[in-house]
DNA sequence: ATAGCTGCAAATGCTTTGCAAGGCC
DNA sequence: GGCCTTGCAAAGCATTTGCAGCTAT
């Protein structure tokens, strides 16, 4: 492929993200590949062992802003960790407790039959279900 | 009632806690009356306003060992707040985002049907469920 | 007496922010 | 040029920890 960046550089200019060289950089290992889950301090050294220099500050600044343009989904796991999801499509998680491994459910995988009532003037915003598994 | 401590004493001693007055202190508050969903936070504020004096790095350390006695659950919710629910049965939560309140869901509320398949060599340690509420 | 508990204050770890310098259009 | 973006360092916040003094048994 002789255009490396042209999936990062569609995604920032149909956000109308400013295609900096930080951008670029993590947009390209986030979206032009499989789906991702990465913290912010992975996605740093991540970045940066591919030469391009970005702050850390600068990475949760851009995973912010990807995540309200709705490029990035926030999973919540514990309190210790932000991870940020390629997939933005409504699933829900595993994750892996010795190999801190974060990996996405099909809808096959787990299904949830029944929903409690919504009361009036409220509404769900979100479902978020984690199975946590660990080696027995 | 004329044994007030009586069902927080015997909650430490069942599990060889030392009942001293912080302890029960938060005991009381946490067991003697209806489920509790708290943040250390808020048990903080709480203890302190009935004239029993705990630090917070006890709150910690005290809901930590609860927890670790089996008393205790700990619910996380976002990567700000963890929450310790004094109901220890198999239940899920909603949450409802501009109240900040976090409520239990029973069997009936949500149902799971199908679970993903357990690779050889792991177990299930959670099913973590929130349902996130929010006025529409 | 002594092992365990508490409180304080300092440390930790992740995340956010203020602001001056730099880069994109 | 002007506005957006970046990077650094400092601040923030919830939580944890070290340690000297206290307390239940």
């Amino acid at each position: 492929m002789n255009r490396p960046y042209s999936k990062a550089l569609k995604c920032l200019q149909d956000f109308g993200l400013r295609p900096t060289r930080q951008r670029l950089a993590l947009a390209k290992i986030l979206f032009d590949g499989d789906d991702r889950h990465v913290t912010a301090e992975v996605l740093h050294n991540e970045v940066n062992g591919t030469g391009a220099k970005v702050s850390l500050a600068t990475i949760y600044n851009t995973l912010h802003q990807f995540t309200e343009a709705g490029l990035l989904k926030e999973v919540i796991l514990d309190s210790n960790r932000t991870y940020f999801d390629t997939n933005i499509s409504d699933h829900h998680h595993i994750f892996f407790k010795e190999d801190e491994i974060l990996a996405d459910l099909t809808s096959e995988d787990l299904v949830i039959s029944s929903l409690p009532e919504v009361p009036e003037g409220k509404k769900i915003s979100a479902v978020n279900v984690v199975i946590h598994m660990e080696n027995s």
